[in-house]
DNA sequence: ATTGGTTAGTCC
DNA sequence: GACTAACCAATT
C-alpha cells in the first residue's frame, strides 16, 4: 500500500510548505481543512494544501499528522483561493496569509461549526431494559429511564436537572450503555430572514441609475466605482442595492474604514433590515468574532459588516461586495501581511463571481484611473441630497498676516459672523496635543525622542511631552537643560491650544474638542456628538476624527488652520491625501440649505494643484495630477513595492540593502535607495528602505518573485528585522 | 564556574 | 517565529 504525503502551510515566516505522513487512520483532508501536526518541539495547526504520493523529503526528517480538524475546509475554496493569490500578490508566506484569514480561536483549534446542543438520550439498550433486572435497587436510575423513554429525541440538561436528575446519575447510566450524550449540530446552511423594516427612501435619477446597474449584474463579476460627493445619498444606494441581493435569498459583505464603524452606521443597517447583520471590528472579542464568522459563513448573516481583515470572512452565498469610503487608508495593512482590503475586496468578487460597488467622495487615484481604463464601471452621484448647496472654497493667504495663535484676522471675523447667526463652526487642524515642538526662548533648544528622531508634542492637563510615534511619556524640564533658561515654550499650533485660545476669545460660546485624547474614554465620542447636536451656535475644534463619517448639520462654516504640511509631505501621494482631506472635511459642513463656507489658511494660495481642487473639484484636481503621475511611472501609472528593514542600529540595515540591490540584474526594475527612512530612528530602532519601481505589474511581479528567495538567503538578512511592502501606501 | 547575551541553524 | 546549540564575555 502506498503512503500518500500531506502538503502543509504552517503558520511561521517561513516561505515554503511542509510534507507530512497521511497516517492510514486519517481521512484525506480536503484543500483548506486544518490539520494538527508536530513541528520541531512543538504543536502546530497547518491548512492543507494538497496531497501527493511521492515526497523530496528523506524518509528520517518525515513525520505523520496527527489529526484533521475539518471535514468540510475551514476556508471555503474561493477565500483558499484567495490566499494564495495573495500570498503570491504581497510575497507573503502563505501561513501567516491563513492565519490573518483566520479568526484566532480556529487557528487555535476550535471547531468550524457552531457546538450543538447537548442531549441526553435513550439508548436502545435502554429502551428494552427491564425495571426488575440489575437496576431495580437504583431508584433515582429507574426514574431518570422512565422519564427518558416519553423523550425519546434526548434531554437537555436544564430539564433533566429541573426533574431532579443529575449528572452522576446519568454518568453511571452512561457506563451501563443505558443512555448516551449527542450533540446535534446545526445545519450548515441556513437561510437568513428577509424583509425591510421600513420602507426605503426615494431616489433621485443617479441614484436609480446607479442601483440597477448593480442590480443588473447579479451573478457576475463586474466592479463598480461610486463617485459620489458627500451628502449624494451614497449609503442609500448601498442599502437599497444590499435590499436586492437579499431579496434573492444572497449575502452582502460591507467593508468600512475603522473610524466608519459607529454604531450609527450600524443602526442604519438595523433600521431598515430584518436580516441578522454580523458586525466584525477590532473592538470585538474572539468570541463575538467567531461568532460572526459562523453566522456568516453558514449564511445566517445576510450582511456582513466590517473594517479591513472582514474582507476574509466567508460567505454561504455571495452576493455583492460593497468598499465604502474606498479611498481610506486603514484598508491598508501596515505591518506583518500588507495588503489592501479594497484590492482584495476586487480580486474576491472576482473568485466569487459577485459585483464590487467601491464608494467614494475622493476616489483613490488608483479607482479613478481603473475607471478611466475602462477595468471599472463609473457611476457618478453629483447631487446633493435634501437640496443643499456645495460649500465655498475660499484661500486666505497667511503671508503679510497678522496671525493669534495661528488664527488670522479674516478668519476670527467670519468665525464671529458665522456664531453670530447661531450656527456652527468647524475648525480643522491636523495635530493633537498643546503645540508640536517645546522650545527654550533664550537659547532655541529643542526637546527631542530619546528613541525617535521626533519631537514630542506639548500636551497640558497633564503636563507631558509625548512622542506620538513611539508613545513615549516623560515630564517637560522646567529649566532649559541647555541654558538653565525657564523659558521654555510651546512652539506651533495643536488641538488644545486651539481650543485654549478660541474659549478665550468666544468665552460664551460652547465649545467642543474631537481628537484622540478627547474621546479616549469610552462613549466619550457618542457623548461629544449629542451635544454637539443639541448646541446652537458652537465652535467644534479636532483633528481627522472630524472628517470621517459623522455629520454636523448645523456646521456653515469649516476652517482648516494650515494646509501647507500637507502640500509638500515627503511622499508622493501627499497632495492625494491633503485634497482627500480638505473635500472630506468641507463636506461635513452646511447640508440644510444654507450654503456653507470652507476657509483654508495657507501661504501657497498661488499653488496649482490647490487653486484646481478648489476651483473645479477633486476630478480636476486627480486628472492634474494623474498626469503627473504619468510622467514619473508612479503609481497608478507605474508600479512600486518597498522593502523595509531595521535595527538597533543603523549599519545592518543599510549593509542588507546594499547586499540586496547588488542582486538586482538587468533594468526591469529600476532601484531608488537604499536611503535611511524618513523618520531614521524610530522606537529605538534603525529604518532604511529601498524602493522597487517596474513600468508594468507583470515585471515587477516577476523581478520581486526571483528575488525573494535570493534576499531569504542572504546572510545580512538574519540581521535585520526586513518586509516587503507590495503597492506601499506610505513611504515612511 | 556560572549566567546572559548574541548568532546561526533547523523546523517536513 | 520558536527553539536550540554554540560561542564569548564579564560577573560571583
Amino acid at each position: 500500500m502506498t503512503r500518500r504525503y500531506l502538503h502543509l502551510a504552517l503558520p511561521s515566516p517561513l516561505r515554503q510548505t511542509f510534507d507530512y505522513v497521511l497516517p492510514a487512520r486519517m481521512a484525506l483532508p480536503p484543500d483548506g481543512a486544518r490539520v494538527r501536526v508536530p513541528f520541531g518541539r512543538q504543536e502546530q495547526i497547518g491548512i492543507c494544501l494538497g496531497s501527493s504520493e511521492t515526497t523530496s523529503i528523506p524518509e528520517d526528517k518525515l513525520r505523520a499528522a496527527t489529526e484533521c480538524l475539518d471535514e468540510e475546509p475551514a476556508l471555503p475554496p474561493a477565500l483558499f483561493r484567495l490566499c494564495l493569490w495573495a500570498a503570491e500578490y504581497y510575497q507573503h508566506p502563505l501561513g501567516e496569509v491563513f492565519d490573518t484569514a483566520l479568526p484566532v480561536l480556529l487557528r487555535q483549534g476550535e471547531p468550524v461549526p457552531a457546538q450543538g446542543e447537548l442531549r441526553w438520550r435513550m439508548t436502545r439498550l435502554g429502551e428494552l431494559f427491564p425495571l426488575d433486572g440489575p437496576i431495580r435497587r437504583a431508584p433515582r436510575q429507574i426514574e431518570a429511564l422512565l422519564k427518558l423513554r416519553e423523550f425519546p429525541e434526548g434531554m437537555i440538561p436544564p430539564l433533566l436537572a429541573s426533574l431532579g436528575i443529575e449528572r452522576p446519575t446519568l454518568l453511571a447510566m452512561e457506563k451501563k450503555g443505558l443512555v448516551e450524550c449527542i450533540t446535534l449540530t446545526p445545519p450548515t446552511h441556513e437561510t437568513h430572514v428577509q424583509g425591510l423594516r421600513e420602507p426605503p427612501l426615494p431616489l433621485n435619477p443617479a441614484q436609480a441609475l446607479a442601483v440597477d446597474a448593480v442590480n443588473a449584474r447579479a451573478g457576475q463579476f463586474h466592479p463598480f466605482l461610486l463617485f459620489g460627493i458627500t451628502g449624494s445619498g451614497k449609503t442609500e444606494v448601498y442599502l437599497q442595492a444590499i435590499a436586492a441581493v437579499l431579496a434573492r435569498g444572497d449575502q452582502a459583505l460591507v467593508l468600512v474604514p475603522e473610524i466608519g464603524l459607529a454604531p450609527q452606521t450600524v443602526a442604519r443597517f438595523r433600521a431598515r433590515f430584518q436580516a441578522e447583520i454580523a458586525v466584525l471590528h477590532s473592538g470585538r472579542n474572539e468570541r463575538e468574532r467567531l461568532d460572526a464568522w459562523r453566522a456568516a459563513r453558514s449564511g445566517r448573516a445576510g450582511i456582513v459588516i466590517g473594517t479591513r481583515s472582514a474582507v476574509f470572512t466567508p460567505l454561504a452565498r455571495p452576493g455583492l461586495i460593497i468598499v465604502d469610503e474606498e479611498h481610506d487608508l486603514s484598508f491598508k495593512q501596515q505591518e506583518g501581511f500588507r495588503y489592501h482590503a479594497r484590492d482584495l475586496a476586487v480580486r474576491r468578487a472576482q473568485l466569487e463571481n459577485v459585483p464590487v460597488l467601491l464608494g467614494s467622495a475622493t476616489p483613490a487615484l488608483e479607482s479613478l484611473h481603473n475607471a478611466r481604463e475602462g477595468r471599472y464601471e463609473l457611476l457618478e452621484l453629483n447631487i446633493r441630497a435634501a437640496n443643499a448647496t456645495l460649500p465655498l472654497f475660499k484661500l486666505i493667504d497667511l503671508r503679510h498676516q497678522a496671525m493669534k495663535e495661528g488664527f488670522s484676522e479674516p478668519l476670527l471675523q467670519a468665525i464671529r459672523a458665522t456664531l453670530a447667526k447661531g450656527e456652527q463652526v468647524l475648525v480643522f487642524i491636523n495635530r493633537r496635543g498643546f503645540a508640536p515642538v517645546l522650545m527654550c526662548h533664550d537659547c532655541g533648544w529643542q526637546a527631542q525622542c530619546k528613541r525617535c528622531d521626533a519631537r514630542p508634542t506639548v500636551h497640558r492637563n497633564p503636563a507631558r511631552l509625548h512622542c506620538h510615534h513611539c508613545g513615549g511619556e516623560t515630564r517637560p524640564p522646567v529649566q532649559c537643560p541647555s541654558c538653565g533658561s525657564t523659558d521654555l515654550r510651546g512652539v506651533g499650533l495643536g488641538t488644545e491650544r486651539a481650543e485654549d485660545f478660541l474659549q478665550r476669545a468666544f468665552p460664551k460660546v460652547p465649545l467642543f474638542r474631537v481628537d484622540r485624547d478627547s474621546t479616549r474614554r469610552k462613549e466619550a465620542l457618542n457623548q461629544l456628538y449629542h451635544d454637539i447636536h443639541a448646541a446652537e451656535a458652537g465652535i467644534l475644534v479636532g483633528t481627522q476624527m472630524l472628517a470621517k463619517g459623522h455629520h454636523f448639520p448645523r456646521v456653515t462654516l469649516v476652517a482648516l488652520l494650515d494646509i501647507d504640511g500637507g502640500l509638500f509631505g515627503a511622499d508622493f501621494r501627499s497632495a492625494e491625501h491633503i485634497a482627500q482631506l480638505i473635500i472630506q472635511v468641507a463636506g461635513r459642513a452646511g447640508r440644510v440649505g444654507r450654503q456653507g463656507l470652507v476657509l483654508l489658511q495657507t501661504r501657497q494660495p498661488e499653488h496649482p494643484l490647490l487653486r484646481e481642487l478648489i476651483a473645479n473639484g477633486y476630478a480636476a484636481f486627480a486628472e492634474r495630477v494623474l498626469d503627473e503621475r504619468r510622467a514619473l511611472d508612479l503609481p497608478p501609472c507605474g508600479y512600486l513595492a518597498l522593502l523595509r528593514a531595521e535595527a538597533p542600529d543603523a549599519e545592518r540595515p543599510m549593509a542588507f540593502l546594499n547586499a540586496v540591490a547588488a542582486l538586482v540584474e538587468g533594468d526591469a526594475l529600476q532601484l531608488w535607495g537604499p536611503v535611511p527612512a524618513p523618520m531614521e530612528k524610530r522606537a529605538g530602532r534603525f529604518r532604511a528602505h529601498l524602493l522597487l519601481q517596474g513600468r508594468r505589474r507583470p515585471t515587477l511581479h516577476a523581478g520581486l518573485a526571483a528575488l525573494l528567495p535570493r534576499i531569504e538567503a542572504l546572510p545580512e538578512a538574519r540581521r535585520v528585522r526586513w518586509s516587503l511592502d507590495v503597492d506601499p501606501q506610505q513611504i515612511t
